[in-house]
DNA sequence: ATGGCCAATATCATTGGA
């Protein structure tokens, strides 16, 4: 079972892109970020007729995360727990039955955070906050789990073309790092990097300055994964041609191939 | 960081993104 996340960067700007790409990939499940529509919005008929369920937590204009897949998922929850005043949406999870059990797929777009002298950084850090305490309790639960999504976070040096340009910048400070490695410290692995040492992995590169041409990318989306989920991890990819399609996103599809198989029903 | 971007809004300019 493939299992995929994007930032797909305006579903409805993008929906040939994405059309293309579920038929070149055919993956199980995708989780999308910064679909930027209210759910009624989202082009649900174009998804369904090429059989994939649709979930999604939307919003006006920015934001709003959807899950994709070739099952009806058992239960649906929208919203991070923690905060039940915050109005953007940023994360959908969907639970599946799957043959020995349950497979819970969180899709989960994370605070940009800049500028950092703005409220947005202390925004980013609580959010960092909050999911760490998701994760928590559902690491306790010892299922399967995959965090899938836009987590504004670059975890090393090497997973960017030059660290030097982003010293100062809320994708990189030392703060923002040491949440996410606290999200490792807890149990989870990112998919990419417990498969590959390789440098140059990015699945980001901005419209602006040539970054594409030039390879300026980053590595920010990332796959995080429960021991349930890193134990059935086969392998994973970085569909980094689709960026060079036309009308790309600035993001790239990000997939995990797991030994999972859906249940019948 | 930026060589000259991109989407959404009810727009002909602004906001947010990374």
């Amino acid at each position: 079972m493939e299992i995929a996340t994007w930032n797909i960067n305006g579903v409805r700007a993008r929906i040939e892109t994405l059309i293309a790409w579920l038929k070149e990939a055919g993956p199980d499940i995708v989780c999308l970020q910064e679909i930027k529509t209210v759910d009624e919005g989202f082009p649900r008929g174009e998804i369904e007729a090429l059989g994939y369920h649709v979930a999604t937590h939307g919003q006006k204009g920015f934001n709003g995360v959807a899950i994709l897949s070739k099952t009806t998922p058992d239960e649906v929850t929208n919203g991070l727990a923690g905060d039940p005043e915050d109005p953007q949406s940023r994360f959908l999870e969907a639970v599946y039955s799957i043959e020995g059990g349950a497979l819970r797929v969180c899709a989960l777009y994370l605070p940009n955070g800049n500028p950092v002298g703005s409220e947005k950084y202390p925004y980013k850090l609580a959010w960092m906050e909050r999911l760490h305490r998701f994760a928590e309790s559902r690491l306790a639960l010892e299922e399967p789990l995959i965090l899938a999504g836009d987590y504004n976070v670059i975890p090393h040096g090497h997973d960017c073309w030059n660290p030097e340009v982003w010293k100062d910048d809320a994708l990189f400070l030392p703060q923002t790092r040491a949440a996410f490695q606290a999200l490792e410290g807890l149990g989870l692995t990112d998919a990419v990097r417990a498969t590959s040492d390789a440098t140059g992995l990015y699945t980001f590169w901005d419209y602006q300055a040539g970054a594409w041409p030039k390879n300026y990318g980053i590595r920010i989306d990332h796959l995080m994964l429960s021991p349930e989920a890193a134990d059935r991890l086969l392998e994973t990819r970085i569909d980094k041609h689709v960026r060079g399609w036309e009308k790309p996103s600035d993001h790239v599809p990000v997939i995990g191939r797991f030994d999972f198989r859906f249940r019948e029903r």
